[in-house]
Formats: structure tokens, sequence, C-alpha cells
DNA sequence: ATAGCTCTGTAACTTTTGTTACTGCGCAGA
DNA sequence: TCTGCGCAGTAACAAAAGTTACAGAGCTAT
């Protein structure tokens, strides 16, 4: 566990924090597709990612689900350590976008080391603060652009975080995470293909423009 | 100002702390409508507000305008913090929404006293933690809701903040606050008017439902 | 009072997004 | 091989939101 954290986080933590984070942290490993986290939830620790990728999600009370954003590796989600300090339960659902490897560390380390060491510290405000730059790209990618602007977005997003220009995902999939419906999702899909931008298979889509 | 200083933030700082803010600080009054900080501005500085209340905006590069969330008093605004704290520009503009009162804090002393005052280090983080939520909310407002609601929201939010039922504005600016256009807002005025849930004047909007 | 302005109401139309319904393809399992 | 199922394509229609255009109401300054 110490060389894997090391990897992902030697630059950043000094060595003493890097085995205190190894004492406490809980290893996890999560297979793609599997809900790590979901609405409702007590949060009692935060995950420190190591390998693979985490989708976060929103929900409203009837049920539609929006993509807010991807964490990767060296990422934490501010809304959980947000819920972590606030005692309150989880306003977003975490899904593994591929199997990923993660440290969860418990609530209490949390605040100890807050005090303790300042490279965890600016973490914590670096976490919050990308975090608050991922929503405000959400909040633009909703409320300025159209549906066809969101989905090739959503692709070349997703292509990023995959490492591959081949996505397997359909296209219900896709109108899931960006909250409208699998005909909408088709329509225009069919259109970006027209415009050279992606290619359709099964399963399975091509992004040229990244 | 440290007799203002109190009365907003005397029940979660210590004394000892109020009186470094009264004398680190910059007293600053400003008029409804009155840019306070920019797009692309430096920050040097963040706000603690004493009275009165400040709209929050986003902009995209074609100039449409999105009204992100309001600043009341014992508020500060968390992506101002974010740039302070990141040395970066302002991603947002924050206009007052009336006649209102703050403290401009000099980056300096924000980091000085995360290490020195606890108190200090919680509200900056529940700073976070509430900014991420509003954020939240905004996001919700967009993905999960018609306009007609949304427009209803934004007159109750705006009663509340101004704590008045009767709202002295325009369609046009209500229309700039949603990005949306002023045709729009005036139709789905009308409706809430015909559901009985507002009555429209010239200029001058009454909400009944709160 | 009247000219000029801002603000509101409304009609008519377009575009975008959402909905329903049906077709056919390709794969997996009996 | 046939059946069933999930997935993709598409048509036809409905609803929501955006656009253009114009008329009239009310305020202000001369």
């Amino acid at each position: 566990m110490l060389q894997e954290l090391n990897d992902a986080y030697g630059f950043i933590f000094e060595k003493e924090l890097l085995q205190e984070i190894a004492k406490s942290g809980v290893l996890k490993t999560v297979r793609e597709g599997e809900v790590i986290m979901d609405i409702g939830d007590y949060i009692t620790s935060m995950p420190l990612l190591l390998e693979g990728a985490i989708k976060i999600l929103r929900e409203d009370k009837e049920g539609s689900e929006l993509l807010l954003y991807f964490l990767e590796r060296g990422d934490t989600c501010a809304l959980t350590l947000s819920c972590c300090l606030g005692q309150t339960q989880s306003e977003i659902r975490a899904v593994a976008e591929r199997d990923t490897k993660f440290i969860m560390v418990p609530i209490g380390k949390i605040e100890e080391w807050t005090t303790r060491f300042k490279s965890w510290r600016n973490f914590v405000f670096e976490s919050y603060q990308s975090r608050l730059s991922e929503m405000l790209e959400t909040i633009d990618t909703l409320a300025f652009m159209n549906m066809d602007q969101r989905v090739l977005r959503y692709l070349q997003d997703k292509a990023k975080i995959n490492q591959s220009q081949e996505l397997q995902v359909t296209h219900q999939q896709i109108a899931y995470d960006l909250n409208t419906s699998r005909v909408v999702i088709s329509r225009l899909l069919k259109r970006l293909e027209m415009e050279k931008k992606i290619l359709l298979q099964r399963n399975f889509i091509v992004v040229h423009e990244l």
C-alpha cells in the first residue's frame, strides 16, 4: 500500500504523513460499475484515489440523474469531505467508472492532520478548490450549452478519463448521465457522426476530436 | 467597525480574532447595483459581509449571464476565497443586490489566521461547504427544473434575500439572471399570476407563495 | 400636453428537446 | 437453428424554450 500511496501522493505529502495514511487508511478495490457511496449514506471516511476513476452523480426526487464530474488518481471528493466534516448524509452517488483502487481515511484523522501537516491542509484546500471549479464547469455546460455540445463534451471527458478514444457505452447510459432520453442522444450522436466527429458502433463509440 | 463585526461575527469568532480583523480589514460600503468584483479581476482580499446582500454571477464567452447564488450577512464567497488562495483571476462577478457593507480581508491574513485560530479554520471550511451546497442547488435547478419553476424559485429567493415580498425588478433583469429571454419570462410570469402565485405590477412583482 | 423613453403583453413562428411507437439488428442461450 | 432480449435507428408528434415583431401603457422631461 505504501508503494502505491507513494506513486500517487509521494510528491505532495511528506514521508511521515504517507506513513500515517498507510497506518490509518483502509485500502479498497472496486469493480467497474460498483456503487462506492450513495445518496443518504452516512459518511465517516474520505477516499484518496490511487488508480482508476470514479464518477460522481447527483439525483433528484424523481430519480433523474446527472453526472457531475469524474475523479482520477490523486483526487479526493470534496463533496464527501464536506459531508465528513459537516457530519451530514451524502448528497451524491459515487460509481466506479473503471476498476478502481483507493484508500479510505477515517474522519478523525482528517481533522487531526489538518492541524499537524501543512501539506495536508493544502491538499484539502486544493480539493475544495478543484471541486468548486468542476462544479462551475458543470454549471456552464448546463446553462450555456445545447445538448449536442454537451454530448460531445461528455464523450471527450469520458475518453480522457478512460485514456481511450474507444468508449464502451450505450446511448441509454449517456442519456442517464446527461439527464435526457435515449432517443435524443441517438439523434444527436447520429448528427455528430455525420459531422465526422465520432464513429458509431454497437455498444461502442470512437471519438475523433479530442 | 468593531461593533458591526461583533454583531455579525461575534458568536463565531473569538475576541482576539475580531480585533485582528478590525485591524487588518478595510471597511467598504457599496450602493445597490455596484459591481464589487468582476470576472478576470485579480483578487487579493476576501469579503466578510456585514450588512446587505450580494449576488454572484457567472458569464460565458458570449456574454450570457447566470445567477449562481446570493450572499448575506455572515457569509463570505468561497469562490473568491478559492481565487485568493490559488492566486488566480476571479471566475465570477459580484454585484450588490442592495446597499451593502462588508470588510475586505487581505490574503496574507487569511492564511495566517488559518493556522492561528480554530474558529477561523472552521469558518473557512464551512464557507466552502455552504458554497458547495449552493452550487449543488444551482445545478439541481438547471438540470431538473423547467423555466417556470426556476422563475418562481428565483422570485422566492430574491424575496427572502431582500426581506420583502414586493420585488422591484423588471422582466428583462430576471431574464438576464436566468439566462433566457425577456419574452419567455413575461410569458411565464403571466402564467404564475393566473395561478395566483404572484401579482404583476409595473417594475414590481408581489410574491404570494413563500 | 406631448415627445420620447422604458417596460409589459402578446401573436406568430422556429428551434430544441422530450415522448411514443415501431422496426430491425446482433448476440446469447435453449 | 430459433427465440428472446438489449440496443440502435427513425418517424411522427408534443411540449418547452427562444426569436422577431409590434402595440400600448405609464413615466419623465421639456
